[in-house]
RNA sequence: GCACCCGUGGUGAAAUUGGUAUACACGAUGGAUUUAGGUUCCAUUUCGGCGACGAGUAGGGGUUCGAGUCCCCUCGGGUGCACCA
């Protein structure tokens, strides 16, 4: 009989819908293991080849913790909130709850079409009421310890989205989302104190199991830096206070330079003699967008104060003030002292402006012609009074001594890290449970309020105008004060898409409380989640703000951990194949280019001289454009799940990027179809390795173990290949079927369990014991050891598997080969390992 | 600019971490089966050479009995941060 995969998925699929074998069981005595997928945002274009990825990899390594003997909780839900939904629902004139319910049930139907472990008794929709009212709540829990408050700043506003944007959401000026410019704007928004959490986030880092990847941009996205802080006293009396992470270089700070939006510049615009163009300059900063503000290599800009001047407070020497754009509103305190001679962006501007630059520490070139930046031993402090002869290291505690002593500044830390801004100005999304009163301020809902549902509205469009659409629902917004029982007006703007998923995976513990967003029992039990694996692109998004609010929870004690994740690790994309390059295409394709063009070169000059660099690159993005996106939906009806399940895990290093190949996905199916033609028919006699395979059997069950555990699943697959191989060589037995079976169960579910059937094994394969392996029985009686001779390849030998050195050597030397090479020569050194010989010799004199 | 990672056949990629480079797969070539296409099976496939052999992991240098692996330089690519004082 034929591998007919269509007939064998649906039979297995349900079985697994009909007797539930992945469900977890809270409070079970088999040791837990709680295995993490970012849940799917239910986007109308259904699952994307991109999502069989990390979600096959955590079902392959779930599949093999169950038949260890772990309680595994594997779960599934949708991030349905979003942005995306809520412009679909516009177009098309839909309610985006509808929208939410359709796209989730296609992409449910897709999931289980791929045959994931999933325990679908919990799964989880962040639009639901009986889920956001615990989002609410969390909120109100924040509020509570005044880590959400109200403030106005300028805040990045996408032109596109119409909606505010945290700064983690701003790439390179841009939205993350949709690419569109983003501007500042000032409002009133909500904001979470993350900022509070910043040392902590980078603490903690420390005892976790991520990728480092993760930890650096973490860190780097946190941005620590030590230094201090020095009050300088302008000429007007003013303090004028600046963050410093180099305060050894006091001495050697010649003027000081503003942020454009800095407050003492409007409080001393009567005094400034060239007022004008120091407001003129403030006009321009202000209309520039993030993007030309953040352009790089471009030159200084700044205005001089004429009128005011500032004293640095060291040495008294009277320095001059300007205001430039190079310095950041949003940093430190907006205002630093300018050290040319050691920093570089001071000294690009000193050299246009003609400020001083003194050297103040000794060991790099000519501080004229470049800054000397270096914060090693190399730097010895000169021309700075009590710090002269120090080095770097040494100075900067000494001057913190000295500012201190002096009540002129103190030690500092800074982070880059900034509030967390969580409003947004949009309909599809979670309401803020709060409530304005003009007499009583901002005023939380009652938690027995709770959930807060959103309204019905006519129209979901976003305004110009910068307001909710919510905002325009008057039998709504209108409320009275919980606290006074006055008029009040709702809050209209709804929280971010990153609200919802901060916190998911507890939910997921238990799934269905109606009082608490999870039990003590369910949250002790399976905390903390034991592996994670998730997008690169979450590491200062999701990612970031879950473990901060994770924190948050632990420090009101709902939570038994500090943090959430135990283990992150992290996929590369699929990406797609390049129509327009010669190696990427179809090989018909390239027969129709050949027969067209001649020959394969003149086809693929043709490419190149059409497409350009183009045709030369293998590796592009999927796009509709190129029409090369791949639909797993015709995968799966074309070789089957498990034939996709399997190419998706081989396509290469599960850490990297890598491009679909649809000639590679056939390879796959063949090698099911050769397991199916070995196995189809029940193989009798005992259930233990035949002699000649049992060494590759128990080599390859360590192998695949082990990489499955460390995610090279690439490999893994080839060791099974090459089990396969072995296979067609000696029949396999009973027992090799057996341990076949089992150890591709979990990247092939659906086969393996057919096999298991047909071949009459008790149970399921997805429930048996993982294979063992016995280290004893992993090496063949001999092997094959290469001789060297001066460190070159001169042969092979085969030795006993257990022969000592001198036996070993004995054979060797007794090739006819070596004892030829030998000749004339004398051995001077001799080293013997495992699977080598290396002698040196030199000629007899 | 700074930090980190990487560079291996025609292609995707392996290499117990310093010990026989190219496992596994794709593609290609030849053969068998088939009316044919597809499928399946067998053989070959790093390069040069009929061959013995020689060369070979971006390029150059170094350490070592021995280097894809460690060190230095150059070139090329990727990712992150990016006026953060």
């Amino acid at each position: 009989m034929k591998y007919d995969f269509a007939q064998i998925e649906k039979k297995w699929q349900d079985v697994w819908e009909r007797e539930k074998p992945f469900r977890a069981e809270t409070g079970s005595d088999k040791p837990k293991f709680y295995g993490l997928i970012e849940f799917p945002y239910p986007s109308a274009a259904g699952l994307h080849v991109g999502h069989p990825r990390p979600f096959t990899a955590m079902d392959v390594v779930t599949r093999k913790k169950r038949m260890e003997g772990y309680n595994v909780l594997f779960p599934i839900g949708f991030d349905a909130f979003g942005l995306p939904t809520e412009n679909f629902a516009i177009k098309n004139h839909v309610h985006p709850a509808k929208v939410t319910r359709d796209n989730i049930a296609n992409f449910t139907r897709q999931l289980k079409m791929l045959g994931f472990g999933f325990d679908w008794d919990r799964v989880v929709d962040t639009t639901d009421p009986d889920y956001y009212k615990w989002t609410q709540w969390i909120f109100l829990q924040l509020w509570k310890k005044g880590l959400a408050y109200k403030a106005t700043i300028p805040v990045n506003w996408c032109t596109s989205c119409k909606c505010v944007l945290a700064n983690e959401e701003v790439v390179e000026g841009v939205c993350e989302r949709c690419g569109s410019p983003v501007i500042r704007k000032e409002k009133s928004q909500w904001m979470l104190k993350i900022t509070e959490y910043a040392q902590r986030l980078i603490d903690d880092l420390d005892d976790l199991d991520f990728i480092d990847r993760v930890k650096t941009q973490q860190k780097n996205w946190i941005g620590r830096s030590t230094g201090a802080e020095v009050t300088f006293k302008a000429t007007t009396g003013d303090e004028i206070v600046v963050f410093t992470t180099r305060p050894d270089t006091l001495f050697g700070a010649t003027y000081m330079v503003l942020s454009p939006e800095h407050p003492l510049i409007k409080k001393w615009a009567p005094l400034l003699k060239n007022n004008d163009d120091v407001a003129a300059y403030q006009r321009l900063a202000a209309s520039k967008s993030d993007m030309e503000r953040t352009e790089l290599n471009k030159e200084k800009t700044g205005v001089k104060l004429e009128g005011v001047a500032a004293v640095n407070p060291i040495n008294g020497m009277v320095i001059p003030i300007f205001i430039s754009d190079y310095v950041l509103a949003t940093y430190g305190t907006g205002a630093i002292m300018a050290v040319p001679a050691h920093d570089d962006r001071d000294w690009e501007f000193a050299k246009k402006f003609g400020c001083d630059i003194i050297e103040v520490v000794a060991g790099g070139e000519d501080v004229q012609k470049a800054a000397f930046t270096a914060k090693d031993e190399t730097g010895i402090l000169v021309n700075s009074d009590f710090l002269n002869g120090l080095t770097v290291k040494d100075a900067i505690p000494a001057m913190i001594k000295r500012l201190e002593e002096k009540g002129l500044g103190k030690a500092k830390v800074n982070y880059k890290l900034r509030d967390w801004v969580f409003s947004r100005q949009r309909y599809w999304g979670e309401p803020i449970p709060m409530v304005w009163c003009e007499k009583c301020g901002w005023v939380p809902l009652p938690e027995s309020e709770l959930p807060l549902k959103l309204p019905e509205v006519d129209s979901y469009e976003p305004t110009d105008d910068g307001e909710s659409p919510l905002s325009k629902m008057t039998d709504w917004v209108n409320t009275t004060c919980p606290h006074c029982g006055g008029p009040a007006r709702r809050e209209t703007d709804t929280m971010p898409q990153w609200a919802g998923s901060s916190w998911y995976f507890l939910r997921y513990m238990d799934p269905h409380n109606p009082d608490a967003l999870a039990s003590k029992e369910a949250l002790d039990y399976w905390s903390p989640v034991d592996w994670y694996n998730g997008g690169m692109e979450h590491t200062t998004l999701h990612l970031l703000y879950s473990r901060f609010w994770h924190k948050f929870l632990y420090d009101i004690g709902v939570v038994p951990t500090p943090e959430p994740y135990a283990k992150r690790t992290s996929h590369g994309m699929i990406l797609g194949q390049n129509p327009r390059c010669f190696d990427c295409m179809s090989a018909a394709r390239q027969k129709e280019l050949i027969a067209e063009f001649g020959s394969e070169e003149a086809a693929r000059a043709h490419l190149v001289e059409q497409y350009g660099e183009m045709a030369e690159h293998p590796i592009v993005k999927m796009s509709k454009s190129l029409g090369n996106v791949v639909n797993p939906d015709d995968i799966v009806r074309d070789y089957g799940a498990d034939t996709l399940r399997l190419y998706i895990m081989f396509i290469g290093d599960f850490e990297k990027a890598a491009a679909w190949s649809d000639n590679a996905v056939k390879g796959c199916k063949r090698f099911l179809d050769r397991i199916w033609n070995l196995a189809e028919t029940r193989i009798d006699g005992p259930e233990t390795c035949s002699h000649a395979n049992e060494a590759i059997v128990h080599r390859t069950i360590k192998k695949v173990g082990e990489d499955i555990e460390s995610m090279k699943f690439n490999t893994a697959i080839a060791a099974m290949m090459g089990l396969v191989n072995a296979f067609s060589e000696n029949p396999p037995s009973r027992g090799d079927i057996r341990a076949l079976l089992l150890l591709l169960s979990p990247f092939a579910p659906h086969i393996s369990e057919e096999l298991w059937e047909k071949q009459g094994f008790e149970g399921y394969a997805s429930t048996s014991a993982w294979p063992k392996y016995d280290e004893s029985k992993m090496t063949e009686s001999e092997k094959e050891i290469a001789i060297q001779i001066n460190g070159k390849l001169k042969g092979t030998a085969v030795v006993p598997m257990d022969a000592d050195d001198d036996t070993v050597l004995e054979i060797v030397k007794s090739q006819e080969k070596i004892s030829k090479a030998l000749e004339g020569m004398e051995i001077i050194r001799t080293i013997v390992k495992s699977k080598m010989v290396s002698l040196v010799v030199k000629p007899v004199k």
